[in-house]
DNA sequence: ATGTCACAGTCCCTGTGA
């Protein structure tokens, strides 16, 4: 089972990279953020077409969240149910797999009051992840506009003071994993420097000059399934690219046999 | 010290957010 996530920007802006990239890459499960489009806009039939169900959740001009899933999708849950403003989370249940797509407010600066929304809601997205049903192999990924570690970072030096990178907003991600979750990438490659985004203005790409702030935390079932991890960094070269790459995670089936993978 | 992109409104340029 392959599953993925990916900012990308305007969905609308994107689609013929998207399916394209779907096409390609045949992933089981995507979670995409920065929709930037309504319910009623969103280009459904087009990924129908290549054999994904879909849900969204949007606002228009800003946000919005969406799951594909080739596997089926059943008990959608849009937003905190708390009173959201923007629509930034999105869960689902696919094939057996609970999945929420999200997209965490940038911050601005740090003296920003959006900063502080931030916080907020990372904490209210530990509080759903607290939550879940232990039964059900779970997973969250998203744009975090988190840089969990510096190495996750092109130039640290250059961020002091910026948000991304702050001890708070790391310390918000860390109670999110402290759940029992992992940072999937990471944990099966804790040497590799790879990036998820990187900015549209200065040559950035070109000069790797990037951020790793797309994440998939996985729960330990997932974990243990777990047999490669890694972003499409081709996705992000080329016509009209989206300013993140697609973050992967692939999984082995469940097996009955293996007691460390079955489901009780 | 942004070599950018996308969106919507003020609508073929500008302000906003990233």
């Amino acid at each position: 089972m392959k599953v993925a996530t990916w900012n990308v920007n305007s969905v609308a802006a994107r689609l013929g990279r998207v399916t394209e990239w779907l096409s390609v890459s045949r992933p089981d499960v995507v979670l995409l953020q920065e929709t930037k489009s309504t319910d009623d806009r969103f280009p459904a039939s087009a990924f129908s077409e290549l054999g994904y169900e879909s849900v969204h959740y949007g606002q228009g001009q800003w946000n919005g969240v969406a799951v594909l899933s080739a596997i089926g999708i059943a008990d959608v849950q849009r937003g905190f149910g708390d009173g959201d403003l923007e629509a930034r989370v999105l869960g689902a249940t696919c094939g057996g797999l609970r999945v929420y797509s999200c997209y965490v407010p940038n911050g601005r600066s740090l003296d920003d009051p959006h900063y502080q929304y931030k916080l907020a809601w990372l904490d209210r997205l530990r509080n759903l992840a607290a939550a879940r049903d232990p039964l059900l192999p779970f997973l969250v990924g998203g744009d975090f506009n988190v840089a969990p570690s510096d190495f996750d970072c092109w130039d640290p030096a250059a961020l002091v003071g910026a948000t991304h990178v702050s001890a708070p907003e790391r310390a918000a991600l860390e109670a999110i994993e402290s759940t029992g979750l992992v940072d999937l990438t990471r944990s099966l490659h804790p040497h590799e420097q790879w990036f998820s985004w990187w900015d549209y203005r200065g040559g950035a790409f070109h000069r790797n000059h990037g951020l790793r702030i797309d994440l998939l935390l996985v729960d330990e079932s997932l974990r243990r399934r777990a047999t490669a991890s890694y972003v499409d960094r081709d996705a992000r070269k080329g016509e009209k690219p989206s300013d993140h790459a697609p973050v992967v995670g692939e999984f082995r089936e469940v097996d009955e046999w293996d007691p460390h993978t079955s489901i009780q």
